[in-house]
DNA sequence: CCCTTTGAAACAG
DNA sequence: CTGTTTCAAAGGG
């Protein structure tokens, strides 16, 4: 695990899939009071390259800075369950990160009403469920199917927050990450809903 | 402000 | 498969 300054308040971190060959890289603010990790944002990449871009990107300083004992407790624990997730355990990321205590501000990251909505009935979908865009659709009383796959599109926290459980009602996969058709991001999609039992055309 | 454009979609044909 | 419908959000006058 290494952490990396990005300025005053923010961090991030990043490590590879023990079960493929996926990078994911993480900024959070620390609440040193609550001894809590706020997580911002959650970025997965193929390449590890582009995670060095990405920082290069956002001017992230590369040097490496103490971190406090709660914090790697709570990253550590972080990266390890987001491993025995892949590795096929039954884990909820949503729910074991607030065990975690990993904190996410769902007001601050969808801060219209509508797209809190939209997020509000996709965290009603659990694990080994699955939803469909039109479905959410009448459940926040919408018919702006696009709307809502803007909204999935921008979770800045996928794999945590469960976009990966929406597919289209005519049983296509949807896009994933902002990605349509096919690439790592739908196979990625593909994957996750097969860990959780169900197996999409 | 108002207008136009743009969507990980859905529907009808 | 191909239009058409749909409406929230973002962007440009």
């Amino acid at each position: 695990m290494d952490k990396i300054d990005q300025g005053e308040k923010v961090s991030i971190f990043y490590f590879k899939l023990e079960e493929m060959d996926l990078y994911i890289l993480i900024s959070y603010e620390l609440d040193t009071k609550k001894k809590k990790v706020g997580l911002n944002r959650l970025f997965l990449c193929a390449e590890k390259e582009l995670i060095n871009k990405y920082i290069k990107r956002f001017n992230l300083a590369s040097s490496l800075l103490e971190v406090q004992d709660f914090e790697e407790q709570i990253l550590t624990n972080l990266e390890q369950a987001i491993n025995d997730y892949f590795s096929g355990k039954n884990v909820d990321l949503y729910e074991k990160v607030q065990e975690l205590n990993v904190e996410i501000d769902l007001k601050k990251m969808f801060n219209s009403e509508f797209s809190y909505n939209v997020i509000k009935a996709l965290l009603e979908i659990k694990n080994g469920e699955y939803t469909t865009y039109s479905h959410i659709g009448n459940k926040i009383n919408s018919k702006a199917y696009r709307a809502i796959g803007n909204v999935l599109k921008n979770n800045p926290v996928p794999l945590i927050i469960p976009c990966h459980r929406v597919i289209r009602k005519d049983g296509k996969i949807g896009g994933f990450m902002g990605i349509e058709g096919n690439g790592w991001e739908t196979d990625l999609k593909k994957k996750m809903l097969m860990i959780e039992g169900i197996s999409p055309n």
